[in-house]
DNA sequence: CTGATAAACACTTCATACAAGAACAACCTT
DNA sequence: AAGGTTGTTCTTGTATGAAGTGTTTATCAG
């Protein structure tokens, strides 16, 4: 299947954004990337416009658009939905898994192990994503699956300014260690509870983060990329 | 502020789909619609892109734009998902809820009960719309009543099918009422649950309907629309 | 120096024209 | 008659130009 050039120049601004290539707040010059990408207006407008439905990026009429800035408390509800939808897929998972699946989980919490062990935390987040999916994929729901990545996608520019945190690394693997007794238990209540608190951990933490950030005055240059 | 065509026109299609006015499997003709609407095709594209956005139409490639006819069990997955998230805005709301809000719940909870007496199902779907409405804002996570809200209108096209039961309606205002004491007693546990089971029996009786509209072979015509 | 008004500018929206690719159908060949 | 091939048509994707609207800025008057 051939992508159309709105696809390509919408999944290079999605993948921009999400690794934080282009900053919360920075403008999108729409005759920028036309050049730059070789394309005229109207496949930009396309791409723009499917990034806003996705809440990547914002417009503000007549001013221009820009790589979407949340706001720190919207930030904290969206973890706390986050929080719930994992919660409800590890709950699905404990009851529906499969043998292969469980097989599945099991590998990937090794990966992620090898990888906590060896202290690469780039390396431990890609592990870590293939972890959670497999309790995605495990909670038999693909509808719900397909809105925990979704929103997972649009937290992860956020997720990353915690991930250097090397304490964070080893209790995030304890937690997992958790994780997988109880769906292997068929612990339906104990695995949605670890899940959920593991999510919420990391928002709180990055609450955490944000407001010694702001405490030391780095806010802007922190938040506003730029 | 003055809406664009390309609003109008999504803001229309939505309407007519989501009030069944255009059957699931219907095609979008897109020279039908500009000659409809008397705009261009650039306008008329982009409601449609934005109405794939939100799930509510697909594009086959190559053979037209049809409105989304979601598979039977992705519709269980899609209630199971609203379950959760009606689930988890009762568990908020019943522990940050606050003295104007409840009194709005109780209002509409009120509402619910005079429709439901004079039989009106028509106008006891619109107070129940506003009960559950007030239940997301008392959540107090925005993002969160956001999201239910989107999911709410994504099956509405589903749960007017089986609106006219006349039991159904009664039962949902026993659940009500289970659901306001809940809330405003403070019990988040048990406002989650009822909640959850209120959005899912909702499902299963949809299932149950559309399995006996299978069974008489009537699933052409209540299905595809056409 | 401050406020208002006007003009320039930037962004958006829309229309029209064009190109390319896929599906379907008809026709030709075997 | 059956299967492949070719051509037509439908649909999507892209470019470009023009018009309309809001914002901002600069200038002038008080």
């Amino acid at each position: 299947m051939k992508r159309s050039n709105a696809q390509r120049l919408r999944d290079a601004l999605e993948d921009d954004i999400i690794n934080g290539r282009r900053a919360p707040g920075e403008r999108l010059d729409a005759d920028a990337l036309c050049h730059e990408f070789g394309v005229s207006r109207t496949p930009v407008r396309e791409a723009v416009q499917q990034l806003v439905a996705s809440g990547l990026v914002t417009v503000s009429p007549k001013k221009g658009t820009f790589v979407a800035r949340v706001g720190i408390d919207e930030l904290i509800e969206m973890f706390e939905v986050m929080a719930e939808l994992e919660g409800m897929c590890g709950r699905l998972a404990a009851r529906r898994i499969d043998q292969a699946e469980l097989e599945s989980l099991r590998q990937a919490h090794e990966r992620c192990e090898v990888a906590a062990r060896a202290g690469d935390s780039d390396d431990y987040y890609y592990e870590n994503e293939a972890f959670h999916d497999c309790i995605y994929l495990a909670s038999h729901n693909g509808f719900l699956a397909g809105e925990a990545r979704q929103l997972k996608q649009r937290l992860k520019p956020y997720r990353r300014l915690q991930l250097q945190v090397r304490q964070r690394l080893m209790s995030s693997l304890e937690e997992h260690r958790d994780i997988v007794a109880a769906i292997e238990s068929g612990d339906a209540a104990g695995a949605e509870q670890a899940l959920r608190e593991h999510v919420l951990i990391q928002g709180e933490r990055f609450s955490d983060f944000v407001s010694s950030v702001r405490r030391f005055g780095l806010g802007r240059e922190a938040m506003d990329g730029g």
